[in-house]
DNA sequence: CGCGTGATTGAAACCCTTCAAGTTTAGTGG
DNA sequence: CCACTAAACTTGAAGGGTTTCAATCACGCG
């Protein structure tokens, strides 16, 4: 968990003594591709913090398809905050799209660790105000923008992960079918903007 | 600014006296229709409560269409999170839809009300989860629903405003354009949906 | 090497938008 | 309170973008 140690304490001002004692509140896993690590109805009772590797938190609608809400590659830390927080079912499930190592950050350690140290709520408070400014965004987007708007906007966001995120779940994070990312992708291509 | 003392004595265990030191840091205002709250690169020092009538969150695309984020009737807060907590110019506005009264909650008010009160963090946190879950909600339905489904969804949750509203903020609250709501609302009455 | 999954491509169908005209509703001033 | 004007809503026809379905190609994994 070393690097998940070296992400907190360039946020917040944890010492080594801080972390060692908070560890014990944390678990680490390596999760081969298509590992499930919250389902659909369970209540979500850790974050994750993936120190290699990407997960991904989607939906499945009730026809049966898959809606990505996010991509979580290194350094990123993933989670259904409705879910711990209400104590609730979520409605997500949250999978591994590559071999990962990720961090369970479970709620025993937010806990000891806002007790512990005073940045730590503020640098959370922080990550949940992020996450809406970035799905406010979306939204926005995904308001009035066509599929290859869409797509150009993605890749501006996440510059890497479009060669690593297989077509099918970009297109279903973009809301679009597989299809029509490959034609809009052959599009781009024919703009002369090969580069991605 | 008496429905909103009542809201928050309804939230937090805040006593009259906390309440009436708070106040100095609020201010009411009664605005006429189509006022504006916060423009589009202002930083948003306010939060607004409405005690009564409707307000609303919306941005403008480069295309210059409206986007609307968010519908805010009686009992309900609106700002612009992001613009307030990393003290950045806002992409979005907020302005009146119909006459309303208006509880501006100033930063101060924020600050000083967590300090006199524990439970109110607590409660703004949750306020702030609740947020979360339903732009989620939203982004989950959007990359998956046509028109039909995002207008009956739409009516599914704000019930009454769907006869406040305008239909042409409807349909930019849905991503659709005014004609395809007034036909989807035609395609309804024709299967009985007359209620509505 | 072969199988299966993902990516591509084509053609047809569909949903939604756009544009334009007509109707209704709401707001304003006499 | 009515008349007038502007804005909102409705409706039609044409067009465009996206999906769907199906077939083919490419690639990685067992």
């Amino acid at each position: 968990m070393e690097k998940f140690k070296e992400y907190l304490q360039h946020h917040t001002n944890l010492s080594n003594e801080q972390f060692s004692i908070l560890s014990n509140y944390l678990k680490t896993s390596k999760v081969k591709k298509q590992t499930l690590l919250l389902n659909q109805g369970e209540i979500c009772s850790h974050s994750f913090f993936v120190e290699e590797g990407l997960l991904r938190l989607y939906s499945i609608s009730d026809a049966g398809k898959e809606h990505i809400i996010q991509f979580a590659p290194e350094n990123w830390i993933v989670t259904d905050r409705s879910s711990t927080f209400f104590n609730q079912p979520s409605e997500f499930i949250i999978d591994s799209i590559e071999d990962s190592k990720v961090v369970h950050i479970s709620g025993e350690f937010m806990q000891k660790a806002s007790e512990i140290n005073a940045g730590f709520n503020q640098y959370f408070e922080k990550l949940l105000h992020n996450h809406i400014r970035h799905i406010q965004h979306r939204l926005s987007f995904l308001l009035g923008a066509n599929a290859e708007q869409r797509y150009m906007d993605f890749i501006k966001l996440y510059p890497d992960l479009s060669l690593r995120v297989p077509q099918l779940m970009i297109a279903s994070y973009l809301g679009i079918t597989p299809e029509s990312l490959s034609r809009v992708r052959k599009e781009l291509a024919n703009k002369n903007f090969k580069n991605f």
